[in-house]
This record gives C-alpha cells, sequence and structure tokens, in this order.
RNA sequence: CGGGGCGUAGCGCAGUCCGGUAGCGCACACGGUUCGGGACCGUGGGGUCGAAGGUUCAAAUCCUUUCGCCCCGACCA
C-alpha cells in the first residue's frame, strides 16, 4: 500500500477532549475519528487493526468448532420481553418502533435472539453441542462512554453461545472458551489474566473476566501473587489486616462535632482501624445498620447479597429511625438488624454512642451488640489472601473478554428445549461468551507506546513493515523502494510504503506515530554504499544490511 | 442522573472579568530557498464566535434558555 493513496490523516496535536493515551494516539495517528459522544469511525488503519484481530478471533472460535453467523442487531420487543429484560433493562436499551408501532430494540448482546434460532432448531440432544458465534455490532446508551473507543455506545464484539445436553458438557465449553481466549489474547501481544467475576444480570453462576492491566481500566481486580487467587474487586474476598485488641473500660468519650472516622481519630489521636463506621441503609424489609472497621469501605454488592435490594439512607430518615444525626450512629442502643463485617468480631472499638457529639470507646462483638457476620468490605491491596493469607496486590484492569455459564435461564424463558435420551423434555444449558475487538486494539497500545507513539505487536499492527524512502526525488532510491516494495510483498507480508514527496523528519515522525513494528529506511548516502536501514520500531534499534539481503530480514 | 470544565478557522489556543473593525501558532494554497527527526521567507484563502431569545447606539464579551463535548462520581446485562 503507498501512503500517498492511503487515507491516513496524522495530527500533530491531539484534540483537546482525548484524555486517555490509547484514544490520543489513535486520533493522532489516523486511526480513528469522533461523530459523537461513544461513536467512532474506523479510518482505514484502524479498521485495518480492528480485521487483524477479527481474524485471530475467527481462527481460535473456528479451532474449537465455532461456527460464525451473522444476527440481526433490530430486535422485535417480544423475545425481550419473555425472558424479562425489555422490562429489566431500563434506559441502556435504545428502543424504537416501526411503521406499524410494533416496539423494537437495538441489540445490546444477544443471548436472547441466538436462544431464539436455538428454540426452532434444536430438537435433539444428537443435534447438540454447538457453539455458535458472531463478530457484530452491539448498541447500548451508556450512561457515559468514555476513554475514546473503551467504551463506547456503539461497538463490535466477538458473541459465542454454547448449547448442551448437561453441566458438564456445558464445563468442557466453558474450558475450551477459557483456553481459546488465552491463546487469543496472548497472540494479540497483551498482557491480561482472568480473574473470577460477578455474573450480575446475565444470571447464572460462573463468571470469568479477561483483563489487561492499564491505568486506563474502569476495572479493579484483587490478586495474589503466591496462589494465584485473583478476582474482580467487586466480589474479591480478603482478610484485613489484624489489629492489637485494646484494654479499654467501656466508657463514654465527647467528641464535639467530631463525625466522620477521620476526624474522631484525629480527636481520639487513634488509628481509623479501631473505629467501627456505622451505615444506615434501607433494604426492601426495612432499615439495616452496616458495620465495617473505620479504615474498610462497605461493599454493596456483598451487603446485596446477604440483605437484598438495599439504598442508603437518607440524612432525615437516619435521624428519624436512631434519633440521632449520621455522625454520631452505632450499633448499641436500639433493635436494629445488623450486618457487619467478620473482622469486627476480635477487639475492641470505638463507635458512635447513638448521643449527639459521644462516641463509646471500648466496644465488644457479642458483649456489646449482636450481629450477623459476613464479608462486606472491599478488598484492598495490602489486605490479605483469604486462600493462603499471602499480601494481595489490587490492579486496575480493562476488561477485554468475559465468558458465562448461563445455565437455563434464558433455553427456559424462550422455551428451548430438546429431548433427551429417554423422550424427556429438558432445557438447553447455555454459556457466552464475549470479546470486544476494539478494546484489545485499546489495551494493546495502553501497554505498548512511547512517547513517539504507537508500538503494534506484530499480530495485529495495520502493516508488517513500513518502508521509507527518505528522498523521493532520488531515482536510486525509488528505484531501491521500489524493488524492495514487490520483493516483500512477493512474500505476502503488508507492506506501507511512504511515497510522499516530504522531508525525511515528517517521515520518521509519522512512522513512529502510526507505530508499525518494522521500519525500512532507504537514504542516499547508505544506498551509495548498498545498503539500508532496518529499524525496531519498540527498541529503536537499528541495523544495516544490504539492500539485495533486506529482505531477508523481515 | 449528581458535581466540575469547555464550545472562537481543519487542529491547538488568546480575546469574555471591564461591550466598540475577530486574532495567534500549526495545517491548507501559490512562489522561492531548503532536504536524515514534524524546515525557512513571502503572499493568500478560510470564522453565522455551538444555537435561540433578550439588554444596548453597538454583543464573542452582559442576561435568559437551550444543544453539544470532556472529566469525576453513580450506573455498566
Amino acid at each position: 500500500m503507498l501512503f500517498s493513496k492511503m487515507f491516513i490523516p496524522t495530527l500533530r496535536e491531539a484534540p483537546a477532549d482525548a484524555e486517555a493515551i490509547s484514544h490520543i494516539l489513535m486520533l493522532r495517528a489516523g486511526y480513528v475519528r469522533q461523530l459523537a459522544a461513544g461513536l467512532y469511525m474506523y479510518l482505514p488503519l484502524g479498521w485495518r487493526v480492528i480485521n487483524k484481530i477479527n481474524a485471530i478471533l475467527k481462527e481460535e472460535m473456528d479451532a474449537i468448532n465455532g461456527q460464525e453467523i451473522s444476527l440481526p442487531i433490530l430486535h422485535p420487543a417480544e423475545i425481550w420481553q419473555q425472558t424479562g429484560r425489555w422490562d429489566a433493562i431500563r434506559d441502556e436499551m435504545f428502543r424504537l418502533k416501526d411503521r406499524t408501532g410494533r416496539d423494537m430494540c437495538l441489540g445490546m448482546t444477544h443471548e436472547e435472539i441466538m436462544t431464539w434460532l436455538a428454540s426452532r432448531e434444536i430438537r435433539s440432544y444428537r443435534d447438540m453441542p454447538q457453539v455458535w458465534y458472531q463478530i457484530q455490532t452491539k448498541l447500548r446508551d451508556e450512561a457515559r462512554p468514555k476513554s475514546g473507543i473503551l467504551r463506547t455506545r456503539e461497538f463490535l464484539m466477538k458473541d459465542s453461545y454454547s448449547f448442551d445436553t448437561s453441566e458438564e458438557a456445558l464445563d468442557k465449553n466453558y474450558q475450551l472458551h477459557a483456553e481459546a481466549y488465552h491463546k487469543i489474547f496472548k497472540r494479540c501481544g497483551l498482557t491480561f489474566m482472568m480473574v473470577e467475576s460477578d455474573p450480575g444480570m446475565m444470571g447464572g453462576g460462573v463468571s470469568h473476566e479477561f483483563m489487561a492491566p492499564s491505568p486506563a481500566g474502569e476495572d479493579e481486580v484483587a490478586l495474589c501473587d503466591k496462589c494465584g487467587y485473583s478476582a474482580n474487586v467487586e466480589l474479591a474476598l480478603s482478610t484485613p489486616s489484624q489489629i492489637e485488641t485494646k484494654s479499654w473500660e467501656k466508657e463514654e468519650i465527647h467528641t464535639p462535632e467530631k463525625r466522620t472516622v477521620k476526624e474522631v481519630s484525629n480527636f481520639l489521636k487513634l488509628t481509623p482501624e479501631y473505629f467501627i463506621k456505622s451505615i444506615l441503609v434501607i433494604s426492601d424489609n426495612g432499615p439495616v445498620l452496616a458495620l465495617v472497621r473505620g479504615d474498610q469501605e462497605l461493599h454493596e454488592k456483598n451487603l446485596s447479597k446477604v440483605i437484598g435490594n438495599h439504598r442508603p439512607a437518607q440524612k432525615i430518615e437516619v435521624k428519624e429511625i436512631l434519633g440521632v444525626e449520621a455522625g454520631f450512629i452505632g450499633p448499641i442502643g436500639h433493635q436494629l438488624r445488623i450486618v457487619a463485617d467478620t473482622c469486627l468480631r476480635e477487639g475492641a472499638y470505638v463507635c458512635g454512642a447513638n448521643k449527639p457529639h459521644y462516641h463509646i470507646r471500648g466496644i465488644k462483638a457479642e458483649e456489646d451488640f449482636a450481629a450477623e457476620w459476613h464479608n462486606i468490605h472491599i478488598a484492598r491491596a495490602r489486605d490479605f489472601c483469604v486462600k493462603c493469607g499471602n499480601a494481595l496486590k489490587v490492579e486496575r484492569v480493562i476488561e477485554i473478554g468475559n465468558i458465562f455459564k448461563l445455565g437455563t435461564k434464558y433455553s427456559s424463558a424462550l422455551k428451548a428445549l430438546y429431548l433427551d435420551e429417554n423422550g424427556q423434555e429438558k432445557p438447553i444449558i447455555m454459556g457466552s461468551y464475549g470479546i470486544g475487538p476494539a478494546r484489545i486494539a485499546a489495551a494493546a497500545i495502553e501497554q505498548n507506546h512511547d512517547k513517539d507513539g504507537i508500538i503494534w505487536p506484530k499480530s495485529i499492527a495495520p502493516f508488517d513493515v513500513e518502508i521509507l524512502p527518505l528522498n523521493m526525488k532520488d531515482t536510486v532510491t525509488i528505484e531501491a523502494a521500489e524493488k524492495l516494495y514487490r520483493e516483500l510483498s512477493k512474500k505476502g507480508l503488508d507492506v506501507l510504503m511512504d511515497d510522499r514527496d516530504e522531508r525525511a523528519g515528517v517521515k520518521f515522525k509519522d512512522a513512529d506515530l502510526i507505530g508499525i513494528p518494522l521500519q525500512i529506511i532507504i537514504g542516499e548516502k547508505n544506498l551509495k554504499e548498498g545498503l539500508v536501514e532496518i529499524k525496531n520500531r519498540k527498541t529503536k534499534e537499528i541495523v544495516k544490511r544490504p539492500l539485495e539481503e533486506a529482505r531477508f530480514s523481515v
């Protein structure tokens, strides 16, 4: 491909509204342009990258007997109504009506449609297993699109679905997908890990996420180097640091105007670990007091597992229910349901006295209050692994893929049933598995760049090699460049040649920005000795090779 | 949806407080000189100042409304 014939609008300066590195570099290097919030267009270079990634996805999906199909993105509402998601999902679904007034929506994902197809076509246990996949556009009216192509309202997703007759068979397809995903991300040159995740509203039991470490990520995972425990902090468990039990006599202390843990701990010259943080929430069954240690944050999702739906109490509610403002509430002196973090079972603490401007020192669990004990704190770095006791790390990550065991949630709702060996009618057992190609591209840039631009992993670079003939007015240079271009193309390589009549500096800058892994620089002086330079974009190493042999070095 | 910021030429910005001929750099076009890390000189084209309404002799600037984009948070099937 000739640079002069390709649309590569590079930018010297990044548009002001780009923040994430991958976003800035993709704009500057001419890979993408933004149409509106969360809507991006892929320009020739960007689309080549996506297609390279898609090719890898297809190879690895085919290798586990996945079959590529293509489903509509415009869906009739009825199918989503049958699984209950039409109502369960609120503003995030794009909805519309067709000309006859029929409710429709744009697909956020394709469990419903895939299952609908299976319900029509799979009748016997003999028809399974099946793994169907597509690389298809999804639409979600995101509350907050952000970070360039990392979180958009319209995006491509490789989504596959497995249909099986037993949990064991599902396990096998799940495992095959996990292995395929490892291969895919490895081939794409990413640093990544597989972690336990919260299935959320996908339903079903087990799920894992594939995470690429990057400061640009939106998720955090807790990791144990020793035993390999790794989980999204949304569900990670941890053992907090132990603290020495103080031998306090129980007493009320006057703490005027000291409301937060920070204020009271400063006032009493105690570290926050010696406090109980009391949080009043309103559940569907009335108010509940949640307790965590002063240095911890309440884990909403874990609390939900214990008490179901809940929301924080408003200030007025706190006063109505406990008779005192939020800064001075505690677990004693009332009959509220109490759910406390397990670590509070041991030790003596300071907590609110349920009396204005007073706290109590020397509170002990069981002696002074009764509670239901659960792990309801958010795991933090330097907490300890619940499995092996080693110190945990917490890392910021980009979610690049996920796998879910769906079970029969969708097949039951949509009557995707089959007859087993005994003529019994049973729901198909399903799994669903997603990967975002654009996120792979963005994560690759986040993990591989320098001050000059992108450094693509070879496997997903838009081209394998870029030839830079420095002086386009020199016929010897041009001839050498064209010869090399033909030779490399003949080898089956994707070659970009910067044939523009630009100064050398411009070509160097653009080449580094665009990030093709190898550059072959053809300069007049070297060429007089029959030499060209081969430059590694990542290491910046340059080796000189005879023109005649250059093709063997690529 | 809550909090914050920003909309002036393709991009980056100044001008807005304190109303008075719309500017700078880059990019673009033409001419010349240059030519291995985003060249230099000269000339030139390009803007309903996000939009609507209002105040005023006069609005990029003041007031009201509205739209868009970004960031933090909530949310994230």
